[in-house]
DNA sequence: ACTAAATATATGGATAGTCGTATATTCATA
DNA sequence: TATGAATATACGACTATCCATATATTTAGT
């Protein structure tokens, strides 16, 4: 399923700021839909949703819709070493990380979701 | 020093097939002259050389020169972080490195290298 | 000094990546 | 079924990146 998820290409896909950001942001947060994240980078909604497209065509992603929502999440079959990479990095950088996260913790109207499994 | 090592400059830089191959056998291997890489990685010695500079540039490599050969290593001051990644990476992709490693081991006529210190 | 080996750099062309803007799609609700 | 909100995609322009080839630099040995 995430076979294709050789080095090169995460790191690819992981050599854009904004993409870094996204998915520190979802590593750290579980789950975010779109208009959670376009608040948090305080990015153009194309543009959010473009990366995140990127993330989700080469596997490191994976979306749920519910009702007006699209949610993110990372791929729950993501090689081991990946899971790792995104840890490691998240713990050592959330300073660089805080501005995006201080945006959507203030953030109001933020969507309930309902529980994944039903 | 390496301040400026950022996460999406630390990501750019290892977005590249070449790059990640170099740098994930100096972590190995500690220290390799270029013609070492040359023959590890099976390409033009223009190529090594460029994509060597490039992370010499940005602050994950360093070089010295010892008689004609010029050797690169991890850049000592590393961020934690980076070294971090790059060893989980190595751990976990060992068979992705070892067409690389093999070329390496059997390469005839390896430069011999004096200590560092003296 | 001259030559050869090891390494670095310059140049131009081809490819890939990114962005803003405009538009399409999907869903909830009236 | 018409409307608006959330999200996705298409398009053209601009920029960055990569490569092959040629050439320059440095060093060791003669």
């Amino acid at each position: 399923m995430t076979d294709h998820l050789t080095l090169p290409i995460v790191f690819k896909c992981l050599a854009d700021e904004t993409r870094i950001r996204l998915i520190l942001l979802i590593t750290r947060e579980e789950e975010l839909c779109v208009c959670e994240l376009t608040c948090a980078l305080d990015e153009s909604q194309p543009k959010i949703s473009r990366h995140l497209a990127q993330l989700r065509t080469c596997g490191l992603l994976e979306d749920r819709r519910q009702g007006q929502w699209v949610y993110y999440r990372l791929h729950p079959k993501l090689p081991d070493w990946v899971t790792k990479v995104l840890q490691t990095v998240l713990d050592t950088n959330k300073h660089w990380l805080s501005p995006d996260l201080k945006r959507l913790e203030s953030m109001g109207d933020r969507p309930e979701r309902a529980a994944i499994c039903c």
